[in-house]
DNA sequence: TTAATATTCAACCATTTGGTTGACGTTTGG
DNA sequence: CCAAACGTCAACCAAATGGTTGAATATTAA
């Protein structure tokens, strides 16, 4: 199935979904890996890998009897290309990213409120 | 209800939602012009209206009997610094954006497909 | 070869989502 | 004043979502 905004959209929508991201923008991870931190089954985390596979979010290679799960970030930024057209977007800021990523890492199954 | 990025991503993941606020981006609307050009009942264009405020993607303000939709940036923004983070983004790239909008503008309830 | 590891599949369940229709409250133009 | 315009509400429905458990399938290590 080729990816659609409506598929990176709704994958990003779940927090367990973007703090999986998250994880990954550290390094490639085995699923069981990736599952490791939450506390739902490692069925759902498989689910949840699915949903961001289909988006083309991340990609998964099986290695022997491991599946390494790896970002891609393509399907973000045309999502990010999409977005870009709606705010006179000041320019990146990382120091911005880095927060927001602090408080999704460490509050673990949070609402990750905007303000 | 504060917005979040579950509400935030979850509300761009419907592309008659993403036609609305292309939609907002040439001029502040009337729900009733809103829905013109959808082929859904005006309640339901009502309903995404509402999930486009509550997060925080529109206002609306109520002048007399008609209430007037208008794009709010800012939550968009706050995605966006979130995305950032995963993709090193070459420059915001505006054409690629209007070819985008061109698309899901003139394909009236399409898939969107990214590639 | 056999047991353990890694991951998915299938069936099921509760909740949310995106739509419908019809009734309802406001505001306004004539 | 009254009918029409604007918009929401409530009840309903089908389908999708996010989770569970238990069985099944590879693959590897001993």
């Amino acid at each position: 199935m080729t990816p659609t905004l409506d598929n990176v959209f709704a994958a990003l929508a779940d927090p367990t979904r973007r703090h999986i991201l998250a994880m990954l923008l550290e390094d490639d991870m085995a699923v069981t890996d990736v599952a490791e931190p939450f506390e739902m089954s490692l069925a759902a985390i498989s689910k949840h890998l699915g949903v961001l596979t289909a988006a083309g979010l991340i990609s998964q290679e099986k290695r022997g009897r491991v599946k390494w799960c790896k970002l891609e970030p393509d399907a973000m930024r045309q999502a990010s290309i999409w977005m870009q057209g709606f705010g006179q977007f000041e320019a990146v800021n990382l120091d911005a990213f880095e927060r927001f990523l602090e408080t999704e890492l460490s509050a673990d199954l949070d609402e990750s409120a905007i303000d």
